[in-house]
DNA sequence: GTCTATATTTAGATAGAC
DNA sequence: GTCTATCTAAATATAGAC
């Protein structure tokens, strides 16, 4: 029922050059329409004519709609991990601007996640497993690298705070990035740089850009 | 077509006592069936089995599927004003946790908003030029009640900084509230309510980019 | 003002030809 | 592996009875 796990491949079918290609270029038509429409609203028929085959093409290689979707959130998944970086520690979050760069030339990885997420708050979405799990996972890596940062000693915030400032982060970047999808002309890499600026300013525990001072001015223990 | 002033009601039909009543007990329960479904996926017989009447009542009632949304839409705009402070300058930005945890108690407002903004990235959906509005309209409500901050000499902040602030604020609340649809253990008032107290923290502290104030990095108000 | 009945379109899915 | 043809269910919307 619910779309969690990694789906199984049909061993034999699937894995012919030209069965694999067009498998890819469903998946992509698919991910572009459920994007646009959601998962609810978009056609099977919709993803076939862009295709340029029919619905029951789609069928056969994904059994059933719910099928389809699957392979469209292990494919969002592997392309959206091309933009995260492998860095430690700050160096992580110093390179999330780079990340939404990324995601700026390519719309629809920003608008399949959102249109999915705020489709899956209601708890029947068999996609809900996948958000929420994404979620976690993300929340997770990040608060790992802002420990990893605390741990080198580039970073003052007290153990119980490190969770809250991930979901701050994620939080941020997701409404940021809702904002550019109503409004592209919206500088968005800006306006989370220039947040990231302010966050990193708090963490680090220094002042602001302009005045490197002397004292070193520790705001820590804050809850 | 696109939904984006006000309806004009039928200046005989709808005035009676039991057509607005009625009128209205379809518009709520449409809200609900927009907020779980979006627009595109909620059908007028759900609705209409939501209210216990046909179909065809609805389309008596707002003649077609956009009509009901617009409703939809000025009783959503209505019920969220509740939620919102009426208080100048910062006590305005202060309030803000309240009206969150308004939003708490009224997980249907949020809902519709998210589902409907996301939906709405669509810029054929009908719904694009009201969200896109509302948007507008938010930052320059926020702008304007730390523009107020600024002249009373309680925020420093440049003036060209205001709108980016007002826009982080905005996804900041965005994200955390999708996070909590996703997950509705999370606590997000407390969530909101710890990065909001950073935020004014920085905007009372004297020490910005391009300020042209003295050397005192002062980190008050941190509750 | 709401109903039943129905028209029309489109949805997801199946069967079997090629 | 893809097609055509078709099924069933559900969508929006209309017409006319009560």
């Amino acid at each position: 029922m619910a779309v969690t796990g990694v789906a199984e491949k049909p061993a034999t079918k699937g894995t012919y050059p030209k069965g694999v290609a067009r498998r890819k270029q469903i998946v992509r038509a698919a991910a572009r329409i459920f994007a646009q429409y959601g998962y609810h609203a978009g056609s099977l028929r919709n993803i076939a004519d862009d295709v340029g085959v029919t619905s029951a093409a789609l069928i056969r290689h994904f059994q059933d709609k719910e099928g389809l979707l699957t392979a469209v959130l292990e494919y969002w998944d592997e392309e959206s991990q091309v933009a995260s970086s492998t860095a430690p520690g700050l160096d992580h979050i110093r390179q999330l601007p780079a990340m939404m760069e990324y995601h700026l030339t390519h719309r629809g990885l920003i608008e399949l996640f959102l249109t999915l997420a705020t489709e899956a708050s209601n708890p029947e979405h068999p996609a809900r497993d996948f958000i929420v799990k994404r979620y976690d996972s993300t929340v997770a890596s990040l608060s790992s690298r802002i420990r990893e940062a605390i741990d080198a000693g580039e970073v003052f915030l007290p153990a119980e705070q490190v969770e809250s400032e991930a979901r701050g982060l994620m939080a941020l970047m997701d409404g940021i990035e809702l904002q550019w999808l109503l409004q592209p002309e919206l500088d968005l890499v800006a306006l989370f740089s220039s947040h990231l600026d302010h966050t990193l300013a708090r963490w680090t525990g220094e002042v602001q850009p302009l005045s490197n001072s002397t004292e070193a001015f520790v705001v820590q223990g804050i809850a």
